[in-house]
Parts: C-alpha cells; sequence; structure tokens
RNA sequence: GCCGAAGUGGCGGAACUGGCAGACGCAGCGGACUCAAAAUCCGCCGGGCUUAACACCCGUGUGGGUUCGACUCCCACCUUCGGCACCA
C-alpha cells in the first residue's frame, strides 16, 4: 500500500529546499518576456486572515502558471508597516513601541508565509517604515512640493476625537471613523494636502486604458472624481460691490432664480452681515451648523434650513432682486459654495421654497402641458422649451444650456465649468508611526523644504505616545528645532506625518530595485518590469489605494520618473472570505485561523479549497466539510 | 434617491458565443471491506408520475416576450449584497 501523506514533512522538505536553491530569486532582466504579478501588500496586524491566504494563494497560482509559461515573473512581497493599529498597540499595552510590536509582527507573518509556500522573491523584500524606503516616500513628497502638487492649507478637517486625528474624507465612513466607528468632529488645522484635482480629468479619460479592470471598479472611481459640466454664473450684491459667483448644471434656469443660498462658511458672509442689525442672529447660526458633525450636516434626513442674510443680488439676466440667504444644505467644498435656488425645476429647491414662501417661477416648458405654478405638486426637472426667459424663449432647454452660458460669458458674468466631486487629497496626520513630512519652517524664509541629501528626516524613537491631539513629534524638542537649510538661522520642523497611503502609492516600483541608493528606483529596471501585469487584492482598495496609485504614476510620468502611464493592467478584485454568511471578524466570532488549518491539514489543502470553493472575485462561504474534502482528494492523489 | 452586481438541488457552485441544466466538491442514502468502528473503495443522489426498465411531465427569483430552441437575449417587477449620497 501507499504511505500516508505526510504533508508536513513534505512541505518542509520542498520549502527548505526551495531557500536553498533560490529557485523563487528574479534576475532583474532577461530575455524570457517580462510579468509582473503583484498581490497588495499586507498591513502586519500580527498574523495572517484568510483573506491574506485567499489573495495570496490566487497570485502564486498565477504567478507560477506564468512562469511554467516560460515567463519572466516578478512576484515580489513587503510590508505597508506604517499605520495606527501600532501606535494604538503602543499606547493600549504600555511600553510595547510601535516599530518593535510592527517588526515582530512582520516576522510571524513572513513564516507564515512562508509555511504557505506561496513562490515570492523573498530578495526583495521591505517595510514602507525601514528608513532607506521613507527616504524615498519623503523624497517622492518633495518631488510634488517643487511641482506645486502639495500645499498646506488651513481647512475644516474630519477629526476622529478616539483617535485624536484627522481623517481624509476617504476615511470617513457614514460619518463615522473608517477604523473605530467614532463619530467624526470638525476642526480647523492647517493641512498639506495633493492636488489629485488637477489630475482629475486625465484620472477619468486613461480609465479607457484600463481594458483588464472590473467594470465595477471603474464606475466606482468614476463616480467618485465626479465630474459635472455647468457654469459660473456671477450675481452682484444689491447696493454693493461684491459679486456671489454659483455654480449651476442648469444655466437654462437663471431665468428662474428666485433665491440665493450661500454656505454658512461663505467667506462673503461675514463682510454681507457685518453691522447689520441681524448679525448676532446669523453668527449664531453659523456657529450651530458648524459645529454639527459631518454625519449631521451632510445627512439627507435632516431638515433644511435657511436664514436671510437682508441682502439682496441682481439677476444678470432679468435685473430682478433676489434674496440672499445661508442655509444648513449648502456645501463650502463643492462648487462655489453657492447655490441658485429655482423652486420650478429642481426638487429641493421647490421644497425650500414652499417652506420658506419663495415664489416658484416656471421657465420651462414641457410640450403639450401647460405647467402652472399654483398647481404644481413638485419640481418639473425634465426636458422642455424656455418660457419666461426673454430673448430665449421657445429655445429647447438642452440648447439654452449653451446659448445663455455664452451670452453671459460675452456680458463677462459668466463662464463654462467643470466641477469634480473629487476633493484634494488630505495627508497630514497628526501621529506618530509615519514618514515625517520634509519641511521645515523658519521665521525668515518661511517654508523650506529638506534639502535633498539630507534625507531621511528620521523619525525619532523615543516618543510619548499619548492621544493628546498633539502630534506626539511636536514634543521633542530636539526633533522639533533645527536649523533653516537656507539662511542657517532656528527653524521648527514639521510634525505631522504622512498618511499611509502615500507610503503605498508607490511601492510596486520598488520592488524592481529594493536596495537602490541612488534614488526611489532604477529606471532602467523601472522601465523592463512596469506596469504590474496582474495586481490583485481586495475591493476595499477599489477607490483609494487604486486612485492614490494612478495619481502617483501620473505625476510620475510627467516628471519623467517612469514610462508607464497607469500602474495596473490587469485587476483582479477578489471576494470576502465569509462564515455563516458574514465576513470573518473577531466580534462575531467567526473566524477561522490559517494557522489552524495548515497544522491539521497542510498548506496545500489550505490553498486548494480556498482555490476551489468559490470563483476567484466572489464571496467564498468557509466550509470545514469543505476543507476535509479537500484533504481526502490530496490524500488519494497522494 | 442614484450607480452597480447577483438570484440555479439540502449546501458551495458548473454550464465559454442561444444548443443534453445541475460539472466538481460537501452533506445524504445504499453497498463492499471489518468482530465492530474510523479510514478507504463502489453505486445512487432536483421534483413529479411511473417503477422491472424505457418513456413522459415540471424545474435556473416572479410575470410577460423573442426564438426551432432561453440559466443565457428583450421588457416589467421582487429580493439580497456592494458603492455613492443635500454635489447645486
Amino acid at each position: 500500500m501507499k504511505a500516508k501523506y505526510d504533508f508536513n514533512a513534505v512541505e518542509i522538505k520542498w520549502q527548505d529546499r526551495w531557500v536553498e536553491n533560490e529557485l523563487y530569486a528574479v534576475p532583474d532582466f532577461s530575455d524570457r518576456p517580462k510579468y509582473y504579478c503583484l498581490e497588495m501588500f499586507p498591513y502586519p496586524s500580527g498574523k495572517l486572515h484568510m483573506g491574506h491566504v485567499r489573495n495570496y494563494s490566487i497570485g502564486d497560482v498565477v504567478a507560477r502558471f506564468k512562469t511554467m509559461r516560460g515567463m519572466h515573473v516578478l512576484h515580489p512581497m513587503g510590508w505597508d508597516a506604517f499605520g495606527l493599529p501600532a501606535e494604538n498597540a503602543a499606547i493600549k499595552h504600555g511600553g510595547i513601541h510601535p516599530a518593535d510590536w510592527t517588526i515582530d509582527n512582520i516576522k510571524n507573518m513572513r513564516e507564515q508565509l512562508k509555511q504557505l509556500g506561496i513562490s515570492y522573491d523573498w530578495n526583495r523584500e521591505f517595510a514602507t517604515c525601514d528608513p532607506e524606503y521613507y527616504r524615498w516616500t519623503q523624497w517622492l513628497f518633495l518631488q510634488l512640493y517643487h511641482q506645486g502638487l502639495a500645499y498646506k492649507k488651513l481647512s475644516a478637517v474630519n477629526w476622529c476625537p478616539d483617535c485624536a486625528t484627522v481623517l481624509a474624507n476617504e476615511q470617513v465612513v457614514n460619518g463615522g471613523c473608517e477604523r473605530c466607528k467614532k463619530t467624526v468632529e470638525r476642526r480647523e488645522l492647517a493641512q498639506w494636502f495633493f492636488k489629485i484635482t488637477d489630475y482629475a480629468d486625465r484620472l477619468l479619460q486613461d480609465m479607457e486604458l484600463l481594458e483588464g479592470w472590473p467594470e465595477k471598479v471603474k464606475i466606482m472611481q468614476e463616480n467618485w472624481i465626479g465630474r459635472s459640466e455647468g457654469a459660473e454664473i456671477d450675481f452682484k450684491i444689491d447696493g454693493a460691490k461684491d459679486i456671489v459667483t454659483v455654480y449651476t448644471t442648469r444655466p437654462d434656469t437663471v431665468f428662474g432664480v428666485t433665491y440665493m443660498v450661500l454656505a454658512p462658511e461663505h467667506p462673503l458672509v461675514e463682510k454681507l452681515i457685518a453691522g447689520s442689525e441681524k448679525e448676532e442672529q446669523i453668527r449664531e447660526f453659523i456657529h450651530k451648523v458648524k459645529s454639527l458633525s459631518e454625519i449631521d450636516r451632510t445627512s439627507t434626513e435632516v431638515e433644511k434650513i435657511g436664514l436671510p442674510l437682508g441682502v439682496n443680488c441682481i439677476n444678470p439676466l432679468t435685473g430682478g432682486k433676489i434674496p440672499v440667504l445661508i442655509a444648513n444644505y449648502v456645501l463650502l467644498e463643492y462648487g462655489t459654495g453657492c447655490v441658485m435656488g429655482v423652486p420650478a425645476h429642481d426638487q429641493r429647491d421647490f421644497e425650500f421654497a414652499r417652506k420658506y414662501n419663495f415664489p416658484v417661477r416656471v421657465v420651462i416648458q414641457p410640450a403639450g402641458i401647460e405647467l402652472k405654478q399654483e398647481e404644481m405638486q413638485s419640481a418639473y426637472e425634465k426636458e422642455g422649451f424656455l418660457v419666461n426667459s426673454g430673448d430665449f424663449n421657445g429655445l429647447p432647454n438642452k440648447e439654452a444650456i449653451r446659448a445663455i452660458t455664452v451670452y453671459l460669458e460675452e456680458k463677462r458674468q459668466g463662464r463654462f465649468r467643470v466641477t469634480y466631486r473629487l476633493r484634494d487629497w488630505l495627508i497630514s496626520r497628526q501621529r506618530y508611526w509615519g514618514a515625517p513630512i520634509p519641511i521645515i519652517y523658519c521665521d525668515v524664509c518661511g517654508v523650506v523644504p529638506v534639502p535633498e541629501k539630507e534625507l531621511p528626516v528620521l523619525l525619532p524613537m523615543n516618543v510619548e505616545f499619548k492621544p493628546t491631539g498633539q502630534p506626539p513629534l511636536a514634543d521633542r524638542p530636539d526633533f522639533v528645532n533645527t536649523t533653516c537649510p537656507n539662511c542657517g538661522g532656528p527653524g521648527k520642523r514639521e510634525t505631522d506625518t504622512m498618511d499611509t497611503f502615500m507610503c503605498s502609492s508607490w511601492y510596486y516600483y520598488r520592488y524592481t530595485s529594493p536596495r537602490e541608493t541612488e534614488g526611489p528606483w532604477d529606471k532602467a529596471k523601472v522601465d523592463y518590469w512596469l506596469p504590474v501585469d496582474q495586481y490583485i487584492g481586495g475591493v476595499e482598495h477599489a477607490i483609494l489605494h487604486l486612485l492614490y496609485s494612478r495619481f502617483f504614476t501620473k505625476v510620475l510620468y510627467d516628471l519623467g520618473l517612469v514610462s508607464n502611464q497607469e500602474p495596473f493592467t490587469k485587476l483582479l478584485t477578489q471576494g470576502m472570505v465569509l462564515k455563516d454568511g458574514a465576513k470573518m471578524s473577531k466580534s462575531k466570532g467567526n473566524v477561522v485561523s490559517p494557522e489552524d488549518i495548515i497544522v491539521r491539514f497542510g498548506a496545500d489543502t489550505a490553498r486548494m479549497f480556498i482555490l476551489f470553493a468559490a470563483p476567484p472575485e466572489r464571496d467564498l462561504e468557509w466550509s470545514d466539510q469543505g476543507v476535509e474534502g479537500c484533504f481526502r482528494f490530496l490524500n488519494r492523489v497522494w
């Protein structure tokens, strides 16, 4: 009879031999066609979970398949090692340094990946918290800075009271912190931003290059960028020199404007109410709206409240006077922070006008029916022909959009404008465990970038970790106080660190030349290997990580640092691993640990089951019996 | 509300371009081996009507339609999941 399938002996024997022979070490170049297979690198949280096993098993199959087909395959692994959990662990179990915690976890997870038998070239491994790595993260920040793509501005930011840190819009989920779910508040802080909005159009247009991406991911990015075409129109304030500029996608309805609404934070508001008798009342209202958390502020459930400023503006087309107010539903960040109210042709405006008794003025009539403002039960938002609109009467409203904008442009009271929902990328974090932003503030010279030869700006090791709201680095005088590289006078270092999404926006270039010291990478090697032929990871990165990586690639392309316009040719978003119909999570207690499975059945059983049980892009329902079935199968094969 | 995806046996899921629905695995049932059990091996395994067997009928979320032929295409609807959400 055949010997029993002793998976333990077999797996260890071969894994040792792979290491001995450096079987998966990949030379930098080859005559064979290249293939770059990449799985999203993990955050070293402690141990591998089934999602990792699935992700890396899929990648391993692709890499091995392409190798067997005679291709020269790059299949590397590394660590997304900066981030909050390390710091939280340090805060929670005092005495553990985030660096030690992270390094420990990496050691564990590396061991587990080796046990799984994934065919990585471990010679190319790195962690984003290595100074030799974040040196180049900082260098890249400087490149963006020199391009005018990094800027600092005071702005209301999302503040998580629990994590005592600022969150990107992207990290706010349903008004709560992405990590701890705590309701997010608003605070004014000076923050560093990247001008990703400058690239909005290219990010949108180049999506046609991404044939190997799931349609779903492309649509999500498209919606996130949220391009909209319209016009800016200037309304003069009656009896003053000031101008209110609105953004609208419906310039065809300008004749129907019966009120005007500014965001409470709009810069003009202060000026308009100064000295007015209602000043106090208005201030109070503004304060109330501002203190509202993001969740209350943006919820559709919340009642729309407006407050007249006691000022009128002039409709540039009719010359008529229109009352100006402020309201909680108008957002400063979108468009111009100001909306014109057209109750007859916008449902939201219709409801608002009902509440505050603003007139409903019909300016678009559908063919065949006559709309009467007194009888309208809802706004008419569809197509029609212009009425009550002076010289534009009779025009189909689609044509009127263009005609009216052109007319306003000639009068210099309006212009075509494209707006995006996408906001600039906020990269400042008031946290310790991240790459320091390489900037020095000098009383004489102002904002001074750290000279490239002085990089990296090292993260000091000896720091207190307490969520005081002050960045921990600010408590270290020997870090903060420095000399200005420009004038040699006293300078203070920036104490914010960078969003970890920044570290993960370029790591796939680093694998091509992981020990490079003259630059972030060797261009010849990047040109050889990039773009990544197959990228594999969870859908949860459909927007953030993938959009940021695309943005970075375009900036790098413009700087001549890379030759590819897009980073990832093909993308596979694998489904989640579920148990009992829910995502595996500690809180639900339905976690199956890869370790146990490997001990009981061996890595091959684990890999086989996870590949076999569901198609890669679909969610996978965990089944203990299915695992046993795979194990039995392997026994039979053996 | 808007955008998107998915609904197939007891379960996970196959079915590539409109051509034998249910591959493969799990569970279940029957058998072999065994004193017995586990393991292993063999057979059956959507429902109905039959049943010695052939044959026949119904079946891919619901209701219509196109077609010689529909899980597959078209229209309407229902359910579930994911994303966005006062975006002017």
